[in-house]
DNA sequence: TTGATCTGGACAAACGATTGCCCTATGTTA
DNA sequence: TAACATAGGGCAATCGTTTGTCCAGATCAA
């Protein structure tokens, strides 16, 4: 049992308010330095800390902050979380993990049972457009940051990268190697980055002069799966597509595996860029051509918006997008690919 | 702001208990229906939840749990964690998350931050063999499960995979295809896996006959750059292993990467098994032979451990032990690998 | 009619920490 | 020597829920 105020109050033989405000350091209390030594070295031995409960209760904070996201499984969003915590642990927040795995009730019902004061306010990386959810906590005036997805257009604060920017340079740099038929594995349009990347796919075409064939956008979604499926669809057409650019990484994925199924070789028969730059990206086969998103840096710099919109107690609805970069690999340059790939180091 | 009991009450106009009872259930109250309808509509309406700081300071328990691992971002502990998210939410517990990365004092420090009733009961793996944490949570009464790693001999309750075993298994698998010469990347002596997995080894190769050749075991720890450097060392022997057990896949990764950059063929000129078959494992190019260790199940049953433990008051040291699984694959029989691996589905 | 029983809730004491205000001894100044 | 200041802490309200106990009126049996 962790002690408590009263308990060391008497011990020491003072009062517990004594107690706490030498233990928050208080700088109204005058106190005799023979007094406060004794109550210091009892805090130290007995290693007190204050109830986390009790202290939330008066102080309405618990210190805690909540991270929703699809999938930590998926390591976008697993370094998104470990920037989080590098964020907050300093700053003395503890960082509760909640997954939707894509689905709006699951988001829900972790909002649900958050509320209440169970954190003091939640990082949301599973928004969907116009998301009730993210309405929801602004009613509630429950402090947020939405990342690298949003919700209504400038509404809310937000933490992530120039999506139309990032596809556009992906897709022009397929277009500069040659290519004039570039598919695009779509995102779905209920999500943010589905619609802006699909802009930026667009756009660089636009510019390029070539006109759009609603035929070579495909939606694959966000998984590997989708991306199988949208590939075999394209590269069964009479005049196939020559490059693909995928959504994110993980639809690539599938592409690469469609394409070995029909024996067509990357980057020759199909190049193909992606989208997040994941670990994955660099150990496929060739490595994939891929749009690198700091998400460990959205995590880091969306902890600090929301520790500042929680103790400075204003709400102000700062976006701060970063600046995507492109990361040429085999996948579109034949030989791209440096000798032994630098290969993320993980633990156990 | 969310609404309080009394709020309520003077809405209702009843007493603040009362509307407390009924949005408990408390079988004891005795009540109209006409009232307990009235009080039932506007809990409804106002989305009322109690306040979790108080009620956590009344009833001393702030459903929540903490998970504390190396790092979220090996989709090992990220498995890990969905298992222990699925088995807790479902009964009403948010899960802390927090990141060792491998250090005794930040696990430490984490720890301390979640004393003080931030949480209900911790699941640790990330734990060394005689860790001082785990008997400053025994000490504390805190309840707490091991996973994967455990820290005494049999005093913790743990949920874990037969090490020994698999570590032999894999071993005899080398042995079983012609390989006489079999080397081992092994893990720390100062962590359960490490010793267990490296006793595995021994075990097989005694139980072959096969006379012990101290060179052939080298350090490697449970990263990719490990494995590089130890494959290197074993790779520029003069009479060099034809095979290579790995304490872990990123390990084993490490060989990969170390044998292309001698033109070593795998599996022809180096065969390689390695451990935990985390997905990496079937992506890579053979698919890499591994032991399967069923981390979301590892999680799930924690979970249950954990909150049997939280609930019922005791704790009853009881260890689960998996039996673990070889998965064959390319690095070791060539051919082994199917056309496309099944590949993970994950989502953006 | 008088207890006795029931109905339908009200009361108040915790839980542990924080914090504005108050109090009692000593000096200090005029 | 009277008025005052300062040093060194004590007091008690408060945060929002939970829960054991108590109570006033209504109903019921005898």
């Amino acid at each position: 049992m962790p002690v408590t105020l009263k308990e060391l109050a008497d011990r020491v033989g003072v009062h517990p308010s004594t107690i706490s405000r030498v233990a928050n350091n208080d700088p109204s209390l005058r106190i005799s330095p023979a007094t406060r030594t004794r109550i210091e070295s009892v805090l130290r031995e007995t290693e007190y800390r204050p109830n986390g409960a009790a202290r939330g209760l008066k102080l309405r904070q618990t210190l805690a902050l909540a991270v929703v996201i699809p999938d930590v499984t998926n390591p976008l969003f697993a370094a998104l979380f470990r920037g989080v915590e590098d964020g907050a642990s300093p700053r003395g927040y503890n960082v509760v993990l909640c997954n939707t795995d894509g689905s709006p009730e699951r988001q829900r019902s972790h909002l649900s049972s958050l509320s209440s004061g169970r954190v003091d306010g939640v990082i949301l990386a599973s928004t969907f457009l116009r998301d009730p959810s993210v309405r929801w906590l602004r009613q509630q005036r429950i402090p947020h940051v939405l990342v690298n997805r949003f919700s209504d257009e400038g509404l809310d604060p937000f933490v992530g990268s120039d999506d139309v920017m990032g596809a556009k340079v992906a897709t022009q740099h397929l277009f500069d190697l040659g290519h004039r038929r570039i598919a695009h594995l779509a995102g779905q349009a209920t999500v943010s980055t589905g619609v802006l990347r699909r802009r930026g796919y667009l756009a660089a075409l636009a510019e390029a002069g070539i006109k759009v064939d609603p035929d070579l956008i495909v939606e694959s979604g966000y998984v590997e799966d989708g991306g199988i499926r949208a590939t075999e669809r394209l590269l069964s057409m009479r005049d196939r597509p020559t490059a693909i650019f995928a959504v994110n990484d993980m639809a690539a994925a599938g592409a690469y595996a469609a394409a070995r199924r029909l024996g067509l070789r990357i980057p020759q028969d199909l190049a193909l860029a992606g989208y997040n730059n994941i670990p994955l990206a660099s150990r496929l086969i060739p490595g994939l051509t891929t749009v690198d998103v700091p998400a460990h840096q959205f995590g880091i710099v969306a902890a600090r918006l929301l520790l500042d919109q929680i103790e400075g107690g204003r709400l102000v609805p700062r976006r701060v997008v970063f600046t995507p970069e492109l990361v040429v690999r085999g996948s579109s340059v034949a030989g791209a690919d440096a000798e032994a790939p630098p290969a993320a180091l993980m633990r156990e």
